[in-house]
DNA sequence: AATGAATGAGCCTTCATTCAT
DNA sequence: GATGAATGAAGGCTCATTCAT
């Protein structure tokens, strides 16, 4: 899982096994450029400044990660575990629930996440949205590990709401309807700098999400009725 | 409407006052920057890659638009301009026209615009994807000139299909839904360089602009029939 | 002839026309990289010192010369040239003298140039030296523009004196005799450091000169006399 | 003969005495670095590289050498034993043979060593012809242990063959001469990647010893005929 | 006997900008 | 109206070395 070990490199640093629980220097390191990787992107963040908010000499990037797109691997190799986390809760609805409450879990355990700013998980999506502009080697691992899973779970929820197979148009679609809608709700830079916090307004993240939820219903409902 | 002599600036590149029509030189900058921008973001785009694209000198940028920022504003000028064309055509669905047609019109001429990768208009949603993401000082601009006014009339058609008043909640949500999913479609370098064309597939603005409609209509439906 | 032109290069420093009479800064620059060059080797002198004894700054060579590699050829071409000049001299033994006369002429004047260190061309000889332990690019060029026309004309004129075709394995062999001889008087760091001045001694280069024209002289007169 | 004991240094790495055999790590250091350092010589070397070879940790340089030129000391101490046994087998022609034939003996003995490059002897005219271009502080110890003794013994046998003392300045420089000859044909990057084969064609060593000598010889016989 | 961790100096290159002409 | 020349700051990276264990 470590891409870091996987991208060809003239010198592996760590040829040897790499530690698992981490050393001190090391974890703070990959602290600061969670932050700043997160908050920036990759190109925009100076491995001086890394180190200098871990307090680490300038060329311990090099020595534990190799460089700088490794310490930025690392850094997505945590986005990945973390969004698998979070991809498992949203599909936890409980084994006997109908399907329908299987999407409501969804949306609203998703929309949770999203919208917290404070959670652990917060990070994660901006470090997405910036792969989204300024994709880096490390977008298709994360999409095939972390986003294409959720995707083929909601097809099998929506396609069982509309009553049609998996593969069907309208599921991609509804699909796509229902995350880019909660994906809106992600706080970016745009929206905290310029919009303040149109369009979620004084609102929980739980209101938005009855919000989408009944919304995406009726979409899909309605889609249900109509031809493939 | 030129930002640069508006911002502060150690020597006035343009102390004589700034020509509306330009030179020859300024346009082909102009135009190597609106592409290269458009593509890359503000920060990924070298004044030297501009130049050697619009044969120009190095130094030109500096003498036509006094530095890199200026030059982006006024590419960003343009772009609002553009998009003001572009508001203008989404609200103009005739005058006579019920509400819901007003808004299938403006659904499947903004969905036409944003997935047509060859419209002149095309650079101009890349750049606000940009912006979204790094925002610069256009930012604020843009979204007060451009997307305020296209905010406004989707606030007014949304309301009127609920039958409620503008400033209600499920007004801003709805807002919220329909951009998202519009949004969604436009072609970013992810969805390009790893999804490949998934979610659309071989289908055409038009089919996917029936689809939000139908799915959007439904929900906002369901929202007129709900409590606010 | 101007090779940083013909290296791959992202970025043409000098797309357009690269100036004949340079600039003093650029002068300065390749002054200053001729005579680090020539002492150190490429890869032993950094970009900063050249810049530091030219006068410049940092970033004149990435300007003038697209990168050190790039400065490095155009010192190259320039002992290439003035290479080509030793040449000139060495085969200008005047048209009416005799083959032995055209020998004794070019060893008496490579070696004269060879050990003259105060000579316009004596940091060529120290360049070449270098490229001959650690190549860089520009060691095909030098050898085949400066090299070999030397070598074939030694050829005919050993040929002559031997009286066997120009391709015969003896003529190879003393070319290499002569051609190790002269070499080996010119002035290395390790003889300078180590060894003083021997094995020159408090001679003058006439003296050197004859002594290997009588020695090799000798020796071809006796290769004439066994079988091919 | 540890060099790296001798030279002044913050903290001796060797406070205690340092042992002759060596442990394992430290033979593997000195195969490596030996391997390396002939190849690209002492500053062309990264101590990185000779520690992934040697299988051994960054560090283990300092532990065992001291540093890094401390490793290339003891490889040069290496490199002067082998040299002071090729020196007597050169010196080695019999002990009542002529001193025409010493002299074949030396030249045919000297050549093959230096042409051979699968010989256990190769690397070593390697390390010294990157220490004649740059030169380090192990440069005059190998000269004075290895090159003037092999100097020493031709002066006699060329003293004797042009009947004269071994002062003459005639001596030294067929001393010179033959040197030049020989050291002319020891593979050195340059020749392999420009010049191909070239002098030596698909010869054998022997051919172009045998050259050299019969060159050699009537050059010396044609110098005991002139005036000193 | 040996090593993982860490360090500071130095390297080449790129950048946006400025200035004199 | 435009440009060639030059600059200072900053960027990512490599290196030999050191230190605590």
């Amino acid at each position: 899982m470590n891409h870091a070990a996987a991208r060809p490199r003239r010198r592996a640093a760590h040829s040897r096994a790499p530690r698992a629980e981490g050393t001190a220097t090391r974890e703070r390191l990959l602290g600061a450029a969670t932050r700043l990787f997160s908050e920036h992107g990759f190109e925009h963040v100076a491995v001086r400044d890394i180190c200098r908010e871990a307090g680490a000499n300038l060329a311990a990037v090099n020595y534990h990660f190799g460089d700088k797109l490794g310490l930025y691997l690392a850094v997505v190799d945590v986005a990945i575990a973390i969004a698998l986390e979070v991809n498992a809760l949203t599909m936890d609805a409980g084994a006997d629930r109908s399907t329908e409450d299987r999407f409501r879990h969804y949306v609203r355990t998703y929309v949770g996440q999203l919208m917290n700013i404070d959670a652990r998980t917060s990070w994660c999506h901006q470090l997405i949205q910036h792969e989204q502009v300024e994709p880096t080697p490390a977008a298709s691992a994360f999409f095939e590990q972390a986003i294409r899973p959720r995707i083929a779970y909601l097809r099998t929820v929506i396609a069982d709401l509309i009553g049609c197979p998996p593969d069907d148009t309208r599921v991609s679609r509804s699909i796509a309807g229902v995350q880019a809608q909660c994906l809106f709700y992600r706080p970016d830079p745009f929206r905290l700098a310029v919009l303040g916090e149109w369009p979620v307004g004084t609102d929980s993240a739980d209101a938005v999400a009855d919000h989408i939820i009944a919304f995406s219903l009726a979409g899909i409902r309605a889609l249900s009725r109509s031809d493939p």
